[in-house]
DNA sequence: TAGGCCATCTGGTCCT
DNA sequence: AGGACCAGATGGCCTA
């Protein structure tokens, strides 16, 4: 489904980060080259570089172009400010592969335990893969409706309000309920409660108990566990 | 073709 | 100083 997979074409170009800066060397051409993502902020020690004069394309393993007298001659004398410059400029370089790659690790990380998350949540195989968003705002109420099918569950067992709770519209619990909804055609489909579907993540406000005091208990939790609004998303948890 | 989703890069900020 | 986290930007892929 998704152009992960391949994706990230700048992906491809950047993903290997020293073949990308080996191959583009120094800074300036890194930038205009491997990262059309260098949008509104260039790289500032770029800038600095190129405008001192001397390129700064002694890229790893490159000696430093013939054009500058100024510079070799200090080179000669010791520690040199070009020198540092160059070694700083690598630094630089060194430490932004370095965050680069560790935030590659952290959205990698980040998508396994949403791949995690999409593995708990009941959904039809056929289904397509929840997004990101799709899959919190179910996970949240998904988690609300369980809570609430405890929460029924406890009433029941402590006989408290029993009554009552015969008399309720809805004494399933919302997976039952949900899926009775799906069968009988007749009635208004839980996911089809479209003022209902995760008023709550998606606004992210996320108190779903607090609207919950209103007959409609089950309904909202059946509806939170609809995932896409389709009568088909409904998954059989049971 | 527009819009949604996504991966990645990047610079900034905060924390250890 | 270095790492984690975040948000903005960018460009590719996919679908309606």
């Amino acid at each position: 489904m998704s152009p992960k997979t391949d994706c990230s074409p700048g992906a491809q170009v950047n993903s290997e980060g020293d073949q990308y800066y080996g191959v583009s060397d120094d800074e300036g051409s890194a930038s205009s080259l491997g990262t059309g993502s260098l949008p509104s902020s260039p790289n500032p020690s770029l800038t600095r570089l190129q405008a001192g004069g001397c390129p700064a394309d002694e890229g790893p393993g490159r000696a430093p172009p013939p054009e500058c007298p100024q510079k070799k001659q200090k080179a000669r004398r010791g520690r040199t400010k070009a020198k540092s410059e160059v070694v700083l400029t690598k630094q630089k370089r060194n430490r932004r592969m370095k965050a680069n790659d560790r935030e590659r690790n952290r959205m990698h990380n980040l998508n396994s335990a949403l791949d995690a998350l999409r593995s708990v949540l009941p959904t039809f195989p056929d289904d397509a893969k929840l997004t990101k968003i799709e899959t919190l705002r179910f996970a949240h109420n998904y988690i609300w409706a369980l809570t609430e099918t405890l929460r029924m569950a406890d009433h029941s067992l402590l006989s408290v309000g029993q009554q009552e709770l015969a008399r309720e519209p809805f004494r399933q619990p919302p997976s039952t309920a949900c899926l009775l909804e799906l069968t009988s055609p007749g009635s208004i489909s839980p996911c089809e409660w479209d003022s209902l579907y995760s008023p709550f993540s998606q606004a992210g406000s996320l108190s779903p108990t607090d609207s919950l005091e209103e007959g409609r208990s089950y309904q909202a939790a059946d509806t939170a566990a609809c995932p896409r609004h389709s009568p088909h998303a409904f998954p059989e948890f049971v």
